[in-house]
RNA sequence: GCUGGCGUAGCUCAGCGGUAGAGCAGCUGAUUUGUAAUCAGCAGGUCGGGGGUUCGAAUCCCCUCGCCAGCUCCA
């Protein structure tokens, strides 16, 4: 019999029977193939089914991988849909990927499944585990996979095919279900072990909203039962992070039924946190060479006509009659921006210009994508446009980009960057677009920052890149973007004087640093799981008495550190320390100050940290010196005005 | 907007055809307490709103508003 030789994990080779399986080879290296999952040859995921005819690199993919992972949750995804199919014979498949953490899979089926359908097919898919059905992979050829799934009456399945370029293509069958699928997946279905369905919901085919809506179920899976359970309990986790219900328990933001869908109202302390980040932003564009700016709340429709708002954003707008002259609520603060640049002769030496404001902003968002603080239909941006010369233009994407840096290093947040690229809808010629793009790039790769392709995201005018942040539950939001705009110094007729005494045309940056002052608010709460830090706590300190004669002292105490300007509020009831220690700590406050006979004879006082720390007794100005340095207000590194 | 789910006291939830319940929070009283819940009493709801079925609806049906998950869209 003719032999090849393959290497595993690029070291040791061996030479074995051609043609056998990979699950057979790993004899020969005395591997054992029940702690494989599948197999990488010369790096293609393949089954351990898979036949070996020509010397090749093997390389195991085991369960803790991220790899394997996805192919247990693929495999479980096919054998989800072979329980549908058995239940309800008449629901279609469409398509059925492993996504981050579980999988879902498509199906048509009109009637829709209920909530109860799901423990149905769970019951189903344990009898097809229990059945331990083998994963068998085939190839053959795209015209008899087309009569094949035909016949089966799987119209998604041949649209599918119509896009496979490959004259080959492979399908999967365990049981009597076949699945068009490149695999690779588990040997049989019993290797599936814990699993659950999460949920059930409408998704359009291919994603596209004039598509019939499929059914869509998701559910996750694991190698093993505890690590399913932590993973669920991580989910019950992340849900006491949820900012709406953080911003309810800590009386920060709420909604009003009555007030309507998508409108915040801020409780007193998340106004004094709004407040607090309002200060910083505008002593962060003061200090950064931004000009305060700010706009009206509604503009002529003639002038969203110009801008192509009109055309390009109408459904997002809201709109207002007085005196028999219709206006345009603003969804962007631009228009303001551009005409006070354009109110006066503009030289070359002027720029770059930037106006900021903390510009409130009316969009309307369909009902079924608002989201707490997260999206939202009536929002401040912390927004600014830079006007400059072409020359400048890089510099100051990339000054931007220092911007943001600096400001996400000082909450701590970790952030993923995306270029957006020319939409359908958009106005400006193609040589705009691309240069405008180019700019973009090149700041990014010269600030060296990794960055994901989003073709034909961008926005009407201009293309953008996007700075994402995460909630609790991992779903990204985006906050800080940078939009590059030669489109509308073009319609407005922009200009400036150069050095040669002629008009020339600037460039126009659109740009935000948090974002909206709302998401911000959102994912920072999540971020900090409420526990804000002392300079954006919106109570700082917590005077407790220990007993009512600790009144008179507490109140001197409460006093001074309300004259020296913190944020203080006091507990005098007549209760237990304990009971007022939870309750200042369920209500996150950094610093508690515990006021008993000891503190009131020694003019003292014992603070306690949130982290439970004792502090021991100090004399309150000891105290007022560890605040204010822990309260400052954070400055980025490197900062001259620190 | 679409698909599925959910709206009962300030909050978390039970009740799911026979005249509204618990815990926490609130109020009152007692207790004067040293680092995450002292005890007792009281009060609190046109069961999201509207319509219908029924002798009788929080409970069943229809409409509507809002919320949640996802899809589409977006800061």
């Amino acid at each position: 019999m003719e032999k090849i030789e393959v290497r595993l994990d690029n070291k040791e080779k061996r030479l074995i029977p051609s043609g056998i399986s990979i699950k057979e080879a790993l004899e020969y290296f005395k591997k054992n193939p029940k702690e494989w999952v599948a197999a990488k040859v010369n790096g293609e995921p393949k089954d351990l089914s898979f036949r070996l005819n020509s010397p090749c690199d093997i390389e195991p993919i085991f369960p803790d991988s991220p790899l394997g992972l996805e192919i247990l949750r693929h495999s479980t995804a096919h054998v989800m849909a072979q329980a549908v199919k058995s239940l309800f014979p008449e629901a279609k498949v469409a398509i059925g990927p492993p996504i981050e953490n579980g999988f879902y899979y498509d199906f048509d089926y009109p009637p829709g499944f209920k909530q109860e359908d799901l423990e149905k097919i769970e019951k189903k898919m344990k009898e097809i585990i229990l059945q331990d059905l083998p994963f068998q992979r085939k190839e053959l050829s795209k015209k008899d996979a087309e009569e094949l799934f035909r016949g089966m009456g799987e119209t998604y399945k041949l649209e599918i095919l119509e896009d496979i370029p490959e004259e080959k293509v492979s399908i999967y069958q365990q049981g009597d279900f076949i699945d068009l699928c490149r695999g690779p997946h588990l040997e049989s279905t019993g290797k599936v072990k814990a699993f659950k369905l999460t949920s059930v919901a409408g998704a359009y085919w291919r994603g596209i909203e004039t598509n019939p809506m499929l059914q869509r179920i998701y559910g996750t899976a694991f190698f093993n039962e505890a690590d399913l359970s932590l993973y669920l309990s991580s989910l019950e986790e992340a849900k006491k992070r949820d900012h709406r219900r953080l911003g309810r328990e800590l009386e920060l933001f709420t909604q009003f039924e009555e007030i309507g869908p998508g409108l915040i109202v801020y409780l007193p302390k998340g106004g004094v946190l709004r407040h607090i980040l309002e200060e910083f932003e505008v002593r962060e564009h003061l200090k950064r060479g931004y000009q305060l700016v700010m706009g009206p709340q509604f503009l002529k429709i003639d002038l969203w006509k110009k801008s192509g708002h009109l055309d390009y954003y109408k459904e997002n707008m809201y709109f207002t009659e007085i005196e028999g002259e219709t206006y345009g609520i603003k969804p962007m603060n631009c228009l303001a921006h551009i005409l006070i640049y354009k109110s006066k002769i503009r030289s070359y030496r002027d720029l770059p210009i930037r106006y900021f404001e903390l510009g409130t902003v009316h969009r309307h968002e369909k009902s079924g994508v608002l989201h707490g603080m997260l999206r939202v239909r009536q929002f401040t941006q912390d927004d600014a446009h830079i006007f400059c010369r072409p020359d400048q233009l890089i510099s100051e994407i990339k000054g931007v980009l220092d911007f943001v840096d600096d400001v996400m290093g000082i909450f701590g947040f970790e952030y993923e960057v995306e270029l957006s690229t020319r939409p359908k809808k958009s106005i400006g010629s193609d040589d705009i677009w691309e240069h405008a793009t180019s700019a973009l790039t090149t700041a990014l790769k010269e600030k060296g920052l990794r960055y994901d392709i989003c073709k034909g995201e961008g926005a009407f005018y201009g293309p953008k890149i996007d700075i994402k942040l995460k909630d609790a539950l991992g779903r990204k939001w985006q906050c800080a973007t940078i939009q590059c705009d030669f489109a509308l110094p073009e319609r407005f007729d922009l200009g400036y004087i150069g050095s040669d005494g002629k008009r020339h045309r600037p460039a126009m940056l659109h740009r935000v640093i948090l974002g909206t002052l709302e998401r911000f608010i959102g994912v920072l709460t999540e971020h900090y799981a409420g526990a804000f830090p002392p300079w954006l706590a919106p109570v700082q300190v917590s005077v407790l008495t220990v007993t009512d004669r600790g009144i008179p002292y507490g109140k001197s105490v409460y006093e001074r550190l309300f004259d020296e300007g913190f944020r203080v509020e006091v507990d005098f009831r007549n209760q237990k320390l304990g009971y007022k220690i939870r309750e200042a700590q369920l209500k996150k406050i950094p610093f508690m100050l515990v006021i008993g006979d000891k503190e009131i004879e020694s003019k003292t006082v014992t603070p306690r940290a949130r982290s439970g720390k004792n502090l021991g007794t100090m004399p309150l100005q000891a105290f007022i010196d560890l605040l204010k340095e822990e309260a400052k207000i954070p400055t980025p590194k490197g900062d001259k005005a620190n």
